[in-house]
DNA sequence: GGGTTCCTCCCCCGTGCGGGGGAGGGGGTT
DNA sequence: AACCCCCTCCCCCGCACGGGGGAGGAACCC
């Protein structure tokens, strides 16, 4: 027996999944909550398998109740719920500890089996998402990532080491003596990389090398 | 009815996957290789539905026909079997496009719940790897997005305004007639940011922004 | 009431940034 | 040979940036 807790705001929706979970004998709504307050302490008064919820809440939004579900009740798999094109909140929310991704608008089917498979332990996707997300996740940011090697790919090599000092925050001064030029020559190719890239500034090309996958997070600090 | 194709190069392990399968009536086996370069090709007579691909394999191995799947079989899922300890492979297999992760060493339910959840689109990681697999995969940036979100957290709620515009690259002056202020105000607050995330300039302080996730690439052209 | 923090605006001032243009040498291609 | 691109360096110049300090009003807490 699979017991489930339901939290989200939009009773309409509660009604609709309590009724698609009713449907099978091996799951069990043992209680609902409207907002992500209410579903950390009906979760701690129940300890449920599996908490459904719904990324936007009043009180204490999704995103915010993960973290407090991880801590407080690390057993407990989270699956969250959400509507299409909420995309930006997934990465965020897998970052935060849930174990999958359910939109609103699939198919019943998808609900049962994301949470069978969360209540084993699994991850799960839903299929509409499940391939963006990976690619995103995988890929650090894929969609913009290719647009943003596709202009750096026609800059010089040199232009390269330059912007990737660039994006590390270094003036145009260290970035001479980082590359044992005279500052003059830098600026040269900065103007050079800034009208490439089509850039009005350092900090749009250091946010274009960053998303190219140009820049060492490490070396950021330095 | 799943249409299932069987890629391992030991056949104890492919006895066994389909001995499991034929306990279910909704899947079927349809072909079985001993490397990559047959499950491509098999792959492309029979057409099936989920393709589940060893990772290790002679000739060809599961890493690089995943690649080649994605390209001449698109709609096909492909879910990977592993044994516990292959982690390192399992990010990269995503990025080439895998939709799942089984274990090996793992109940028959799973392998079950995995091929049901692909064929649908969806995505499926096994019990005992998805949190790592998770952590891993936003753990990449996410160490260093938790830092700068521990960072960000301080600054006050108008300084978080400043700083997303900053992030896209705006002038003060810029950023000044977005937020109905005049240029002196956004330079105080500039100033408040650097110092407060410890940063030497605005381009140190887009990337904190880029990392903690503020910005909205789409607007970083404007 | 006094205290704090935040938001807003003001001043001055030094310097780093970005655009303009030019110039020389090296390495390619045609 | 002539040509083009890349890399290097030089000049000037205007402006944006960043640090310093101060100040008033609003909201909050003690």
């Amino acid at each position: 027996m699979i017991r489930v807790l339901l939290a989200d705001d939009e009773t309409m929706i509660r009604a609709g999944v309590r009724a698609i979970l009713a449907a099978d004998p091996e799951i069990e709504v043992v209680a609902e909550a409207g907002d992500g307050r209410e579903a950390i302490d009906l979760t701690l008064a129940h300890r449920p398998d599996v908490v459904l919820l719904d990324i936007r809440m009043p009180r204490l939004d999704g995103l915010a109740a993960i973290a407090e579900l991880r801590r407080t009740a690390p057993g407990t798999g989270v699956l969250m719920l959400t509507t299409f094109g909420e995309d930006e909140y997934i990465a965020r929310a897998l970052g935060e500890g849930a174990s999958g991704f359910l939109l609103k608008t699939g198919d019943p089917r998808e609900l049962l089996a994301g949470i069978r498979a969360v209540a084993e332990g699994a991850a799960y996707l839903s299929p509409k998402v499940a391939h963006r997300v990976i690619t995103e996740l995988t890929g650090g940011r894929m969609s913009r990532t290719a647009a943003a090697r596709e202009q750096i790919a026609d800059l010089t090599p040199r232009e390269r080491d330059v912007l990737v000092l660039v994006g590390a925050g270094l003036s145009n001064a260290q970035i001479a003596r980082r590359l044992h030029l005279v500052e003059g020559t830098v600026k040269a190719h900065v103007s050079a990389i800034l009208t490439r890239l089509g850039a009005r500034n350092r900090v749009q090309a250091a946010i274009l090398a960053y998303e190219a996958g140009l820049v060492d997070p490490a070396a950021s600090g330095s």
